[in-house]
DNA sequence: TAATAATTTGACCAACTGGTCAAACTAACG
DNA sequence: CGTTAGTTTGACCAGTTGGTCAAATTATTA
């Protein structure tokens, strides 16, 4: 039943996004004028409006896009698969998502610091169901003596926490480590961390 | 030299900044007005600026409060304790605070996320040497055999992302755990994670 | 090419923004 | 009690905000 976009259609619709993703990104919903995401992107304000409703109709766009491409690896995580390695897969995958878009990673991040008034419903709904999910997959791999038993939600908060730190804090990181990159250390540093926890 | 403040400035400062914590803390310093720190605070809005030159000056009266109480406590790390201990102890002070002030985190991070532009030079400057030296703390109890060989940086970053993780994403959290208390729960998975990092 | 549909814009608006200021009010003190 | 210093406020302002709209422009298609 959808319209199939045309040609300039999709080229706005894109270039909208990418602008309020930068801009959000970085001061929030709030904090976030259409004249920037305008300037952004390149048009005019009342052609933003043409192709949306409105500013939060641009960041409500941008946080579906967003949780939509952040469940879905927890989900791909394989029941049989070597547990070790499934999880480090996942982390490593959430690691190179916070090199390679810090920008989601900020958006979501105010989002949920102001409270998740827009998307409360997907965490207690989706999101919740989801890591349900993978802490009972977690459990039985324990149960099963393959992994140490640890309290699979921390180590999943664990896991977000520190993926998400380097994208989200990214300029405390390079004051503190200067511009160098340091994705990979903190990759060895997470890999060597997760096998500590799951490995007797 | 400073005037010792009367009775009632200093219970409008303290108002002023109580409220401003709790409205900047949601939404950032541009997402936020003066009227909301006026209703939050119960002054009128001239009131509050008799106190406080500008909106911005009181965010820098509440980043600066913050800074010296986040330094204050890896400035504290005995050198002579017993490593696993004080690093433990300064990941369970660090937690605690995330208990007790969750809206100073979630002020913070908004601050960080936001690019730092108030507050990079401290971030270069006493942070980043703060940090230094705590780096080379941590070399020094591995290079005793006190410690397992960690990479000392990440293992702090680790320390701040999982401690602050539980305020600044507080309504993640609950919305998969519930509304019970979890600090207990995230403590107990902190001191085993670190343990077992530190220990060979 | 002519007609139609899609796109873009300048001008505009009401609500809100941080901040000012003179005047009114209140507390403190000799 | 009267004076002074400290406090509070209503009215106001210029700039910014999200959003509207009719008109102009450009693309598409018959």
């Amino acid at each position: 039943m959808k319209k199939t976009e045309t040609r300039i259609q999709k080229k706005n619709h894109s270039a909208i996004k990418s602008a309020g993703l930068k801009v959000f990104a970085q001061f929030g919903f709030r904090g976030s004028t259409l004249d920037q995401i305008a300037a952004e992107s390149g048009l005019s304000k009342p052609n933003i409006l043409y192709y949306f409703a409105s500013k939060e109709a641009i960041y409500e766009a941008l946080l579906a896009q967003l949780l939509t491409d952040w469940l879905q690896p927890v989900r791909d995580i394989d029941p049989d698969g070597d547990p070790v390695e499934e999880i480090l897969k996942y982390a490593k995958h959430k690691l190179k998502m916070s090199r390679l878009y810090p920008r989601e990673s900020r958006l979501y991040a105010t989002e949920i610091i102001q409270g998740a008034p827009r998307i409360k419903s997907v965490l207690t709904g989706e999101l919740r169901e989801v890591v349900e999910n993978l802490a009972l997959l977690i459990n039985h791999w324990a149960d099963a003596g393959l992994i140490r038993a640890v309290d699979p939600y921390h180590l999943i908060f664990s896991i977000w926490a520190m993926t998400q730190h380097y994208a989200d804090f990214d300029v405390q990181v390079k004051a503190i480590l200067g511009e160098r990159d340091h994705f990979e250390d903190a990759e060895q540093y997470l890999e060597d961390m997760l096998r500590r926890m799951l490995t007797v």
